[in-house]
RNA sequence: UGGGGCGUAGCCAAGUUGGUAAGGCAACGGACUUUGACUCCGUCAUUCGUUGGUUCGAGUCCAGCCGCCCCAGCCA
């Protein structure tokens, strides 16, 4: 239903029908927002996107384009001390190649800081907002705890004149980092501990990566955000289930504020997957402490990772759109990914014959030096995908494996006195087999060939109980294969990331 | 009696106003097969955390209980 126009190219991605949908389609039927849907996918610059990003992504640009709407990239960079432009850059590229498209809209939270400064001067002047000089550790303790109501600051009390000079002074830079901040007016009792008189403003005194050292003043996620969504107009602010407790202080942001757009926040739940770690500290540790090769090593489940791994956008796509969207939380097995991929590389993947165990098979009925050249298509189930040519000479490798002294019962492959058919080309009978004196090995096969089973012709069609793969030893190539396995040997691999690492 | 959420099959997940449990993955049968793949067919919840209640009728409404997740960063 929904089509994606990205890069000229039709991405093609359909949500199935799911809670979230469903708010939008009662907001279009009552005319919410005048009918407008506009979302957004707010990254931090922290660190890689992984799966579990790409899940949000398709979310919140499928769900814009599915329902005649727009979604905003914007980097939520309010913290410089931790953000890089290597990571906005590797964010880019990554979206980009999911098959999704900002157009013009590409944002960053930074831009707005001149604004949510003002916005923040007016709080205070409307007494919703105070400059406290309590110390972290203070603070944390005239908060409370779960269970027991926090104890309003003794600085609460300032006046809005006060408050106004010394915010006025923190962004001049003439105080120390930690310092003093500025405070939301909340309600120091509520059982929310996001309402009691959060932070909104904090001294860092760290270059950032776009603004420089233009401020030494930083708003907080829960100021920025919400006024981010409504500077851009932003009709639903998809996130996921953690910012649950933050909704009351989104709203309360935009209300003190007054905004003329009100965004509604709604939260779904994050992605899990088995054997695998998605929390963006845990993969870091991985590439900090040189476990894997770096954000795309092959098996991490960043979109790098999986792009180096063969993944495709499609696959990745068709994923996001199977596992649904919903609040419980949840883990995916993994084995779903790997259908996707499969699905998506079967139709369009070109198919080759390598040996990984080579195992020598002389056909000795064959003529020495003789070297045939044999037709074989591309992808079985799609002729359109053209065919190759293959060589074929008296000397072979098969895998190992395909060959068995010993047959156990329902083995279909090359066994002593046994035909079986080598793919593409003739059938062949093994007649008998080498061993290597030393360790006992079968290095060597014997075979004699039938010249009337040649594939594609009208005599090729017996019948035998195996097929398997081949390549003629003169003219193999050497190639380095890489195989995969899972990052984590558990299921769930919460905890000990060390020990479970594959 | 801190606040906020969630509980439908091994894993995800549909289930608008109560009307008699979609779909996918996995698994298991079988057919087909020039790769034991692919493809194709079939099986897989008398039951929706649990106990009561309302009702002709409850996964859907009400009440109680149980279990799990999130929150005490000047991170996002």
């Amino acid at each position: 239903m929904a089509d994606i126009q990205s890069n000229n190219e039709k991405t093609s991605f359909t949500l199935a029908n799911n809670f979230i949908q469903n708010i939008i389609t009662e907001d279009l039927k009552t005319n919410k927002n005048n009918g407008r849907v506009h979302t957004r996918f707010p990254p931090e610059p922290n660190g890689y996107l992984h799966i579990g990003h790409a899940k949000a992504i398709c979310l919140d640009f499928g769900l814009a384009a599915q329902n005649k709407g727009l979604c905003n990239l914007r980097f939520d960079d309010t913290n410089p001390s931790k953000e890089e432009t290597e990571y906005v850059d590797s964010i880019l590229e990554d979206i980009r190649w999911l098959g999704f498209d900002w157009e013009d809209r590409l944002y960053y939270a930074s831009d707005y800081f001149g604004k949510l400064y003002e916005y923040a001067v007016s709080l205070i002047k409307t007494g919703q907002a105070y400059v406290c000089d309590l110390s972290p550790q203070q603070m944390r303790q005239y908060r409370g705890t779960l269970t027991e109501p926090g104890q309003d600051s003794p600085y609460r009390r300032r006046t809005v004149a006060e408050n106004l000079d010394l915010f006025e002074r923190m962004r001049k830079g003439e105080f120390a980092e930690g310092a003093r901040v500025l405070r939301a007016k909340i309600d120091m009792s509520s059982g929310n501990l996001n309402m009691r008189d959060p932070v909104l403003y904090r001294i860092i005194k760290t270059q950032h990566h776009r603004t420089s050292d233009n401020w030494c003043l930083y708003p907080m996620y829960d100021f920025a955000h919400p006024l981010s969504d409504a500077i851009e107009g932003i009709t639903h602010s998809i996130c996921t289930l953690e910012y649950e407790d933050h909704r009351p202080l989104y709203d309360w942001v935009l209300e003190a504020v007054n905004t003329a757009c009100r965004p509604q926040q709604i939260e779904f739940a994050r992605l899990n997957l088995t054997h695998t770690v998605m929390s963006k500290r845990k993969l870091r540790e991985l590439v900090e402490q040189g476990y894997v090769d770096g954000w795309d090593d092959p098996r991490m489940p960043t979109l790098s990772g999986l792009r180096r791994r063969g993944y495709t956008p499609e696959a990745i796509r068709d994923f996001c759109e199977r596992i649904g969207v919903a609040k419980s939380n949840s883990t995916v097995d993994i084995t779903l990914l790997e259908h996707c991929i499969r699905e998506d590389l079967n139709i369009k993947a070109n198919r080759v014959m390598a040996v990984l165990r080579p195992l020598k098979v002389i056909i000795d009925n064959y003529p020495d030096g003789q070297v045939e050249k044999l037709a074989a298509e591309n992808n079985p189930g799609n002729p359109d995908m053209g065919s190759r040519i293959l060589p074929f000479s008296r000397e072979l490798y098969i895998e190992e494996e395909d060959f068995n002294e010993n047959p156990p019962k329902k083995y279909f492959r090359l066994t002593p006195g046994q035909e079986v058919r080598l793919k593409h080309a003739y059938i062949i009978k093994c007649e008998s087999f080498v061993r290597d004196e030393q360790s006992g090995k079968v290095v060597e096969v014997h075979c004699s060939y039938d010249p009337q089973t040649k594939s594609g012709q009208e005599t090729s069609d017996r019948k035998v109980k195996g097929t398997i793969h081949w390549v003629s030893a003169a003219h193999a190539k050497k190639a380095e294969v890489r195989l995969y396995e899972y990052l984590m040997l558990d299921e769930n691999a919460e905890e000990e990331i060390e020990e479970n690492l594959n």
